[in-house]
DNA sequence: CCTACCGATCGGTAGG
DNA sequence: CCTACCGATCGGTAGG
């Protein structure tokens, strides 16, 4: 319960801004009795990309598995879109905020979140491969470019949709991505 | 010099995170010396946004203006990504990082931060606009989607290049943005 | 799990 | 432009 207040709080406040305070408060706990669960502000930290990250799991990852190759592909992409638009967190997709807060932060906190960013890309990529083994995508199709402008655009829809709250934010990154997704099969 | 000083330190520490003692720290004055140029921590970040956007002018919009048409709209591009890779702000885009980090604090900063990037997708849809009229760039092609993904894939080449450190995602958007124009073009 | 506290730093002010 | 200070909050600790 905490972890899941931590997450919720991290990507409105950042994970710098989620104070063991402002944690408290919002819990009903003391401050110390918070503490003593996690030792320190940096295994908070890392705890609450823990949750995170598993709560992306059962709510983006787990569906779009179930699917295979292109189809899989598509899957993670608008799990993804569906993720950011239910608001499952406030400030959108938990691992963009961290990753653009702490791009310029050295340290095992920044190491873990390009730890995870890694593992989706790589997921993304997987799929590309594995559709290109079934011939649903084209073999000259590039894995790590393709993964590069799908992400691109669905971290586009997120980010525009939290700055300007137009959801015809998603509607281009659909249309993007379709359209993308069918000139690599042809 | 000061506004110089809090546009670089904005983008590692965060427009938040910009303190006032930091800034005093990093310019050699006291605080409160500081503190009486701007009148409130709100009205130096404001100051900062205004000075970001200048050396943003002058760095790529300057440079870019003199051409017209899809010329116009594919230096916008490159020097975007030639701004970041030169490190102009040691945190990358200035208003990618500062987006990232208002989307969820409404108030005067936040909404600077939304016009400014109402007035950049702007001058790229413009661009696709005067293409068009041109006969540079097909008459189908929807202008706001088409900036949508190539803002996008600007945006990705920034974020993965502060996070990974890794030159290639700069390659990548270039030759996603390369591809997407082209195919704008048929 | 709590109260009570530590030194450091925050935004901001008084007074010069 | 400065020194000296304010109350609030920070991460963290002592002691229970």
């Amino acid at each position: 319960m905490i972890l899941h207040t931590a997450a919720r709080l991290a990507t409105v406040e950042g994970l710098d801004g989620l104070t063991i305070g402002r944690l408290a408060a919002e819990t009903g706990m003391s401050k110390s009795g918070l503490f003593a669960h996690f030792g320190s502000k940096e295994e908070l930290q890392l705890a609450t990309i823990d949750t995170a990250e598993e709560i992306y799991e059962e709510d983006v990852l787990r569906p779009a598995l179930q699917e295979e190759g292109r189809a899989r592909l598509e899957a993670l992409c608008e799990r993804f879109l569906s993720h950011v638009d239910r608001k499952v967190f406030p400030g959108g997709c938990f691992f963009a905020s961290a990753a653009a807060e702490l791009d310029t932060r050295p340290g095992p906190v920044r190491d873990r979140i390009v730890a995870v960013y890694g593992e989706w890309t790589g997921l993304l990529e997987d799929s590309v491969r594995t559709a290109q083994e079934r011939g649903e995508l084209d073999r000259s199709v590039d894995p790590a470019q393709l993964t590069f402008e799908l992400n691109a655009m669905l971290a586009e829809a997120n980010g525009v949709y939290l700055l300007t709250g137009d959801p015809r934010a998603f509607d281009m990154a659909r249309r993007g991505i379709a359209e993308r997704v069918e000139r690599a099969a042809a």
